[in-house]
DNA sequence: AATGAACCCAACCGCAATACC
DNA sequence: TGGTATTGCGGTTGGGTTCAT
């Protein structure tokens, strides 16, 4: 007996399957779409194909407008700064293709879902990043080295204060994955705020059994081997989000803050910026950083999409530069070191865990 | 040159949400 | 208000291409 299917159970067809063709499309089957929805645009899916003399079902041709003949899709290779823009939006999102397309103008859902798959994930990986909850991998980390230096452990040294960081940042994109805890994240972050204890501890913000970098007591940072490959120790490693580690303790204030996002402003707000105070550039940037937030809270037209904020906010800054300044060829990028993406993602969630 | 593996991406599948009657 | 149609979306597939041996 055969095993029943979604349509035997109940559910129509969305076409008849009888005669309908399937597979790629040839160049005149996307003209005839062209033509017909240039002419008629495209109420009806259903009805369509058969208006348009296509023998495709409604849901085949919606597909390829929307997937390849639309024309304001923009083809080719995905830009760094795009790459960078849906590792942002991934840590925050997730797998919601369609809500990262629609802040990328000219990508598809599936373009994107595609481009992460083969390509995005795949460098996570290699730097010892979980591409699911974009923290460092625990099955690559080498704690006990990590936990044996000394140069960690001293709590006055800059990259305890980046580590730290980080695990704001860390907390802060788990906070926003998970709906119920965004306002379990926005208690804590204010009552920690308030509290003047800036760091907050892991455990008050996620659940215990969700695996997670115990920032508080070892530094959210893959393994070198791991996280290096490609990238010049003599320059700054940039983050989107949580999803960039830096390796190297940055020199100044400026590569302080590009190491740990921006984006995220609100949450610098629990950090304690006088554990970087004696960093050079620190009032610059704090100065920046407050202005930022200042469009986080209040976001006018022109910071509130991620499209119009893909323009760097302080591009005559001395945040560092991608690499060799070309940006041509993305596939041999196999780190993130490039300016850091600058964003302010508050129209991002229906929830402002932060009022 | 042959061939098998790995990669890439357009297209498909099926579920869920929404619209419509 | 309930049923059906339509649309949107994320996961998966499969065939073409490239790479490695």
């Amino acid at each position: 007996m055969p095993a029943l299917n979604s349509y035997s159970m109940g559910r129509t067809p969305c076409c008849e399957k009888e005669g309908l063709k399937k597979g790629p499309w040839t160049p005149e089957e996307d003209q005839k779409l062209i033509d017909y929805i240039q002419k008629h645009g495209y109420g009806n899916w259903r009805t369509l194909p058969k208006n348009a003399g296509l023998q495709r079902c409604g849901k085949s041709c919606r597909l390829r407008w929307t997937n390849y003949l639309r024309p304001d899709i923009k083809r080719g290779r995905f830009s760094f700064e795009e790459e960078e823009a849906i590792i942002q939006l991934h840590s925050i999102l997730g797998n919601k293709w369609s809500a990262i397309a629609a802040r990328l103008p000219g990508r598809t859902d599936n373009e994107i879902k595609n481009y992460w798959n083969t390509h995005i994930r795949k460098k996570l990986l290699r730097m010892g990043i979980d591409p699911v909850t974009h923290n460092p991998r625990l099955d690559v980390l080498d704690l006990s080295s990590i936990l044996g230096s000394s140069f960690y452990n001293n709590p006055n040294s800059q990259i305890n204060s980046f580590s730290r960081l980080i695990g704001i940042h860390n907390r802060l994109a788990n906070s926003f994955m998970s709906s119920n805890n965004i306002s379990h994240f926005s208690m804590q972050n204010v009552e920690n705020h308030e509290q003047s204890n800036m760091i907050i501890s892991q455990s008050q913000l996620l659940p215990p059994q969700q695996p997670h970098y115990q920032i508080d007591q070892s530094p959210a940072l893959p393994p070198l081997h791991e996280a290096s490959a490609g990238c010049s120790p003599s320059t700054t490693t940039s983050c989107g989000g949580e999803a960039y580690y830096s390796l190297f303790p940055p020199s100044n204030f400026s590569d302080f803050y590009s190491q740990n996002c921006q984006q995220q402003t609100e949450e610098l707000n629990g950090f304690d910026y006088s554990e970087c105070a004696q960093l050079p550039n620190y009032d610059f940037y704090k100065q920046e950083q407050e202005q930022v937030h200042q469009q986080v809270m209040e976001p006018s037209p022109e910071t509130s999409t991620l499209n119009s904020s893909l323009t760097p906010l302080n591009s005559n800054s001395t945040y560092f530069s991608t690499a060799n300044g070309n940006g041509t060829d993305q596939d041999e990028k196999e780190s993130y070191c490039s300016d850091f993406f600058k964003f302010e993602i508050p129209d991002l969630l229906d929830v402002n865990p932060f009022v």
